[in-house]
DNA sequence: CACACTATATTTAGTGC
DNA sequence: TGCACTAAATATAGTGT
């Protein structure tokens, strides 16, 4: 029935209720990735955000060209110098240079197909137009308007959700809805 | 001081207007990482977000309990502890396996497109190819109620900012003012 | 150039299906 | 459990200082 009293103000510290947590988490969590996305789009830069469910069973994540690429840079900066706090050695993406250039490659030509199509399309922002990006992966996945890799791995505690290898510049990335957490190894 | 016109509606795209740019990457970054402090707390989630300025030459950060183990976490899963671990390489996830498979699949198209493109040269692949314009950095950030470890090396192509090793469950990280990306170049 | 200010654009807490 | 809705709470674009 009704009685939509609309938002209510709350204090910023651990939610008791799991209910709402759980829905709060969904809801700010996309909020959260759309932000990131919108950052990223406007000034061009690139950025990472990895999130981990409450129950720390699956990782969301988000970036831009990828989340690997942007941690890589953040954990081994550049030639000369030494890492800000040297942290796993073990993790040396050597392909990251190359998944970005094939990213941007894609990034530019998703533009330039957009370019043509007069049709709005959000400024033609979208300039990973997934759709016809990933035809071959994309029927694996559930990408409403972003991508959405999901992965779940015996050997691993919890799943992956990462959002957009690539930023999508959606205007609403999801309107309503969550992604929804499921998993739970 | 002709009228405040309060906010008005932009198109989610790459700004052009350089001061803007400027600004609304500051404000943004603040918002940012206000939710992810304020959805960290809430749900009592261990989250990280790193960005990158458009200059590439710092590194904006924030994480609980702090950036690093959170990166570590997503690019380490911890083993599972009922199996034998099998993940001999360093980071094995399917997050990557899946992104290269993905690119892989994309990269005959790009090459294809790229041959009649001849203009790929990807201006920002090297961030440490521009500027470094270092120093003074620090003593423009005014944390309020954050903690900020700062870094900074003279010799690092980029300075680090990172926000809060453990994220403030302030209920207003930045009411008015930020940290203030206070470039200088 | 960093802040302060508003009027609006968005986000989202709580509720109903 | 998830999705839709409403209205209050916030985030912010543009303008001033």
């Amino acid at each position: 029935m009704r009685k939509p009293v609309g938002r209510k103000k709350i204090k910023i510290e651990k939610m008791k209720n799991q209910n709402n947590l759980a829905s709060t988490f969904s809801k700010r969590r996309d909020g959260l990735f759309k932000k990131a996305s919108e950052l990223s789009t406007l000034c061009g830069i690139e950025i990472a955000t990895v999130v981990f469910s409450p129950s720390k069973t699956t990782v969301y994540s988000i970036g831009h060209p990828c989340v690997h690429s942007v941690v890589d840079k953040f954990l081994n900066p550049p030639p000369d110098t030494n890492s800000p706090q040297p942290l796993a050695q073990p993790y040396q993406n050597k392909d990251v240079t190359k998944m970005e250039k094939l990213i941007e490659a894609e990034e530019k030509r998703a533009l330039r197909l957009q370019s043509t199509n007069t049709k709005d399309s959000y400024e033609g922002l979208n300039y990973f137009q997934l759709q016809e990006l990933s035809d071959t992966l994309e029927e694996k996945l559930k990408l409403n308007e972003r991508v959405e890799i999901q992965q779940k791995e015996s050997g691993i505690p919890f799943s992956f959700k990462s959002y957009g290898y690539a930023l999508a510049p959606r205007e609403n990335i999801s309107s309503t809805s969550d992604v929804g957490p499921s998993r739970s190894s």
